[in-house]
DNA sequence: CTTCTAATTGCAAATGATTTGCATTTGCGT
DNA sequence: ACGCAAATGCAAATCATTTGCAATTAGAAG
C-alpha cells in the first residue's frame, strides 16, 4: 500500500514485482546484490531480467542506488530519506544512519568560501561499531 | 620516478604499464571508465587485460577506487590525500577537492553519542558550482 | 653485472553479470 | 468494461571483466 504510493509518485506502475521488490528493500539495512536478491525472491516467481530492469526503474526514478561493494560487486538499497549521513562499520559493513545534520553549519561556510551552491551532501563515515569493538580484538 | 615510489611502497611492481597507468590517473580530475582509459593509453601497446589486472590491483592496494558513475558505467579514480570532501557540481559534473577538515569536531561528537570509533569519512557534497550557476538559468 | 624466481604481461578464450527482442500479459486512465 | 502503453517472462545476445597459459620482466640475491 505504501509502496503502490511511492511508485506512482514516481511514475512507475505498481505491478507485482515491483511492489515485492520495493517492499523488500524497504525491509533491508545494508545494500544487496542483484543476484543475493533473487535468490531470495525468486521463490516468490520473479524473474532475473525483470528483477534487473526493476532495479534500473528505480535508480533512473531515484528510488535506489546502485554502488560498488567492497568486494567489487555492484550492491543496490533503498535511497533513504535522511541518508546522507551514514556510519559504516568497517568490520562488519553493518551500516547504521544517523538522524539529523550536524553538517548544516559547516556547509554554510564551504558556500561562503567557494561560491558553491550547496544542495545535498553525502557522507559515509567509517570506523568500528561498537559491538565489534568489543568482540574483535 | 614519482609513480614507481608509489607503486613500491604498496608492494607492487613497477612496470611501465603500471606506471603509465598511475600516471595518467594522476592527471585527470574525473574517475575514467576502464574502457575510456583503455581507448586512451592502448596507443602505448597496453593489453585490456592488463589494463583491469592493474586498476584491481591499484584498488585492492588502496591506490585506487572504483565507483558507479552516474549513468552506471564503472568508474576508477586515485585515491587523494585529502580526498574526504568533494564538491560535485550537478549540473557539469565537476569535482572539486576540499583541503583541509572541517568535520573534525563533529565526528568527535558523534563518537561520543553512539560509541562508533571513527575512522575515516567520505563527503560528497552535491550543488551547482559558481561557473553552472551563472551560465545555466 | 649476472642469475634466479616470482610477479606481470599479452593473447585468446571463458565467464558472469546485465541487457535485449519479442510475444504475451497487465495496470490503469477514460 | 475497454484499450493501449508499459511491464513481464523467456531465451538469446551483449558487454564488461576475468582467467589460463606460455613468454617476458622486475628486482632481490649473489
Amino acid at each position: 500500500m505504501h509502496e503502490k504510493d511511492i511508485l506512482k509518485e514516481h511514475a512507475l506502475k505498481a505491478t507485482p514485482s515491483r511492489i515485492t521488490i520495493l517492499h523488500y528493500l524497504s525491509t533491508l539495512d545494508a545494500p544487496i546484490t542483484a543476484e543475493e536478491l533473487y535468490r531470495r525472491l525468486s521463490k516468490e516467481g520473479l524473474d532475473l531480467s525483470t528483477l534487473y530492469r526493476t532495479l534500473n526503474a528505480f535508480v533512473d526514478a531515484g528510488i535506489a542506488k546502485k554502488e560498488v561493494g567492497r568486494h567489487s560487486q555492484n550492491i543496490f538499497s533503498l535511497c533513504q530519506e535522511e541518508e546522507c549521513h551514514v556510519l559504516v562499520c568497517l568490520r562488519c559493513g553493518k551500516k547504521i544512519r544517523l538522524q539529523g545534520c550536524p553538517y548544516h553549519e559547516v556547509n554554510e561556510a564551504i558556500e561562503a568560501q567557494t561560491g558553491f551552491r550547496v544542495l545535498d551532501h553525502n557522507t559515509e563515515i567509517y570506523g568500528i561499531c561498537p559491538e565489534c569493538g568489543e568482540s574483535g580484538r
